[in-house]
DNA sequence: CAGCATCCTACGGGATACTG
DNA sequence: CAGTATCCCGTAGGATGCTG
């Protein structure tokens, strides 16, 4: 009854790799971005990228703008999320590092794509978001 | 005075391909992310990437759980973004249909990549988050 | 130095009702 | 059918102050 192809495989443009349906693939990139909203989450995970381990004190200064609740917030979950690793120094004047873990650098090539795709925003030549417009007969 | 090497092009992981700095890096991604940013707009992206051409009703009934209120404001906006077309037929009982710019398709291998970055998540066998622990002296 | 707790505000987004 | 307008609420996130 059903129309079966409705809900075959689902192709990604072109490369049907993974079995996604539009549901799942919308949720599991929903997912994957989750982890990274929150207003300083980019900014801190491009401080760490490349192997990068900054303390605390290192990424505040980094990000001025940046309260500490916030900064400690976004580190945080982060780190719940096994994007950045958190290395404690047991010392007297407390010291606390952060890096990414192995999972965490991963995401670079991707933000990239992202990057990539947004430097591609409007070929100049052409004009089509205003004016769209069709008369069915 | 200052340490120049700190500015110095910033390599994204290995290929530093563009100009991007740590933070205008960040800030591209998030600009793009912020397009992307809204309850249903993935899901609906979902329903319209591989070229298919839906009508808002089409939309309505392919994700039962949005209110026409979200639909068309999350709608609205990727047309705003460039990301989505908008085809007005004017005809006595309306008929709007919804299809992705090239631009819209664009972000197609970009969700890609964040979709398999996310299912790389925790190679099972490494534990990584908890227990970090290390002493300065 | 690093981090937690409290308070407060702005805004995304849901329900509902009305219109061309 | 497609879209607009109004009201309401949950939560992200900012400021500030205290602690190990």
């Amino acid at each position: 009854m059903a129309r079966t192809d409705e809900k075959v495989r689902y192709a990604l443009e072109g490369k049907q790799s993974s079995g996604y349906t539009r549901e799942t693939a919308a949720e599991g990139v929903e997912q994957a971005l989750k982890l990274l909203e929150g207003r300083w989450k980019l900014t801190i995970l491009f401080h760490l990228f490349g192997g990068r381990v900054l303390r605390f004190s290192d990424l505040e200064r980094a990000i001025p703008a940046v309260s500490q609740k916030m900064l400690i917030q976004q580190l945080r979950q982060m780190e719940q999320a096994g994007i950045v690793r958190r290395i404690v120094h047991h010392q007297v004047p407390p010291k606390v590092e952060y890096a990414l873990t192995d999972w965490g650098q991963a995401l670079c090539p991707a933000l990239d794509a992202l990057l990539t795709w947004a430097g591609q925003r409007k070929p100049p030549g052409a004009a089509n978001a205003a004016g769209n417009d069709s008369d069915g007969r």
